[in-house]
DNA sequence: AAAAGTTACGAAATCGGTTTCGTGTTGACA
DNA sequence: TGTCAACACGAAACCGATTTCGTAACTTTT
């Protein structure tokens, strides 16, 4: 790179000193019109910009917030990441996004890194193996440091900072109910593996709806899927129990249960009535289009990011985490039979 | 924050110099065994971890890329970035990801703030109002201040520096050139205004593809879309001028061009084959699953990175600008028929 | 004409590290 | 006993800014 032009180097070349050119370039009114005037000219000739770095290290603040998630191509998280970006953009904040592909090493490390001063606050949501471990270490630590942290969708209840997460449970409880509104009796749902705390939590919320009508829950309409294996074969048991509607946490496992219907003549809706969650580009373009819950991955992210600015900006003030809840609606489409 | 463990802390509460906790803790051979122990037990105990942007400054040098994006929430973006990151992550760079949203003016300032010292080089895919206005001067600025730089995917000429691109005209080619392959003659194209270069390039393939089998260009077939208007309905006209094929250039396009097919019930491939671009979740999960040009948008956010890593370690050499193009391949699906 | 106040600037500390160059204390060797 | 190397550590410069405080040279007030 080429040498850059520093304070000094003006102050040298204009033989004042380092703080009448720092000075000069803030317009203070200690320093005389002409010397600003020169100094100025001089500057914008060399296109002098200040080091962020030796501002940031100054300042103790970096304005920059760091971001870590799961993975990027992913429809729900990369709106988040553009809901952050937005309400930190609005603040003069700018974000580093590091992702930890779901494996707990490099959450670690991530945030062992971002969080040596590089970063004014931190954005995180769990990897899946973090979860699956229980190993929370790294985010005591955070805590205990004081380094502002919120906590996104996928979050520990014993980690006291501030969290933002989606209504599973009401979301759960609200699709399985408007199946069996719209006359389904045998709802299957299509989940992930049981550490995975928001797949257990819209679980919940179908059971809740089942038992509401009397209903028994039926292990065997039950399925959760091992991402690591082929998840239609996960999927096609199912469809020998007689079901008439599938619930699929995500619109992955919708998309694929789809697929099965069509394969097997299924007549969607008539026959079976499917809905998804994560209100992504799949549930839009697929044929039929998929009924699903929408997630606000937009409102979630500019939540995430307030509440962090938030707090960074008010250090002083006592502080006592809060969960903010969003709730998230039924989008209805073409896999769900009309509501009556 | 909480008041940090420093360098100064440890020295002053152990009584020796900050010279010598440095080397200590870098276990320098000039410290004795002893005082090395004293040292890392007390840094241990107070977790002390040193201060990255006083490393940063020191060494002149972040370790971190600047990434510039039009968008985020987008397949093809979002698996550059990925590519981008598990490239840097490999070398031990992280990476912060800004986004232009297409404007210019949030381009310059995002690349304004980041070449002020925060990151070692950067990658950028310029935004649409910046290629429609030809407004390249903070591209010129940065090469000349020699900062590292790679474009990806939409590039300009005259900027003196990497890039990676896909072979946009030989992609059109290739999927017009399937579509005629496969028995269709009146091939309409669903493309961007003329200012996105990458729309262009893939016009051009297609227009040489038609033009080798004598195929006169029918401008009724060529539909430029403005994505600030409806786009189903400046496509919809497209279909009274008796086509029995769609290159669009990209899955939105193709799509929504299939929806309006399936509303007239033109049955595809029999009597409309359909070519989408990008091989994202859409042209998977679609039915019918669309036939599309896969971008290898992962292999292009790692050439990109590798070229910028290679150009931030090897300052000395003399550079010369390289355009890396990554051929892309044509994806069949069940939007074609199949090729005899 | 002496005292006080302005004006315009510079020296030095600071942020948190690293690194070069001394230097005082040992012990070994001639 | 004098010389020299090895050892263990500290002082100070440096990265690139900002900011407090001090002060020389004038100007104004009394």
């Amino acid at each position: 790179m080429k040498q850059k032009v520093t304070i000094k180097t003006i102050a040298k070349e204009l033989g004042v000193s380092t703080s009448t050119v720092s000075k000069a370039l803030k317009d203070s009114h200690e320093i005389s019109k002409e010397t600003k005037e020169k100094i100025q000219a001089y500057a914008d000739l060399y296109n002098y910009k200040p080091n962020n770095l030796a501002l940031q290290l100054r300042n103790q603040k970096t304005k920059l917030i760091g971001v870590i998630l799961p993975k990027i191509v992913h429809h729900f998280f990369s709106t988040i990441i553009k809901g952050i970006e937005e309400g930190a953009h609005k603040k003069g904040y700018r974000i580093m996004v590091c992702f930890s592909d779901e494996s707990h090493t490099k959450e670690v490390e991530n945030l062992k890194v971002l969080s040596n001063g590089s970063v004014d606050g931190l954005i995180v949501s769990i990897a899946n193996e973090t979860l699956a471990n229980k190993e929370f270490k790294h985010f005591q630590d955070l805590v205990s440091e004081e380094i502002p942290l919120v906590l996104l969708d996928r979050v520990v209840d014993d980690i006291k900072c501030d969290k933002v997460v989606v209504d599973d449970f009401g979301a759960g409880y609200k699709a399985t109910k408007h199946l069996l509104n719209t006359g389904c009796k045998r709802v299957a749902i299509i989940t992930t593996p049981e550490y995975v705390n928001v797949g257990t939590l819209r679980r919940k919320g179908y059971e809740k709806a089942l038992l509401e009508r009397k209903i028994a829950i039926d292990k065997n309409l039950i399925i959760e899927i091992d991402e690591n294996e082929n998840i239609k074969e996960q999927i096609r048991p199912v469809f020998d129990h007689n079901i008439d509607a599938i619930f699929a946490v995500n619109e992955i496992y919708a998309a694929k249960s789809i697929r099965i219907a069509k394969e097997k003549s299924i007549r969607i809706p008539e026959e079976l009535s499917v809905t998804g969650f994560t209100d992504g580009l799949i549930s839009e373009y697929s044929t039929p289009s998929i009924t699903t819950i929408a997630q606000h991955g937009l409102t979630m992210g500019k939540q995430a990011v307030e509440a962090l600015i938030n707090r960074i900006e008010n250090e002083s003030e006592k502080y006592s985490p809060k969960t903010i809840v969003i709730s998230s609606d039924l989008k209805l489409r073409e896999s769900t039979k009309p509501s009556s």
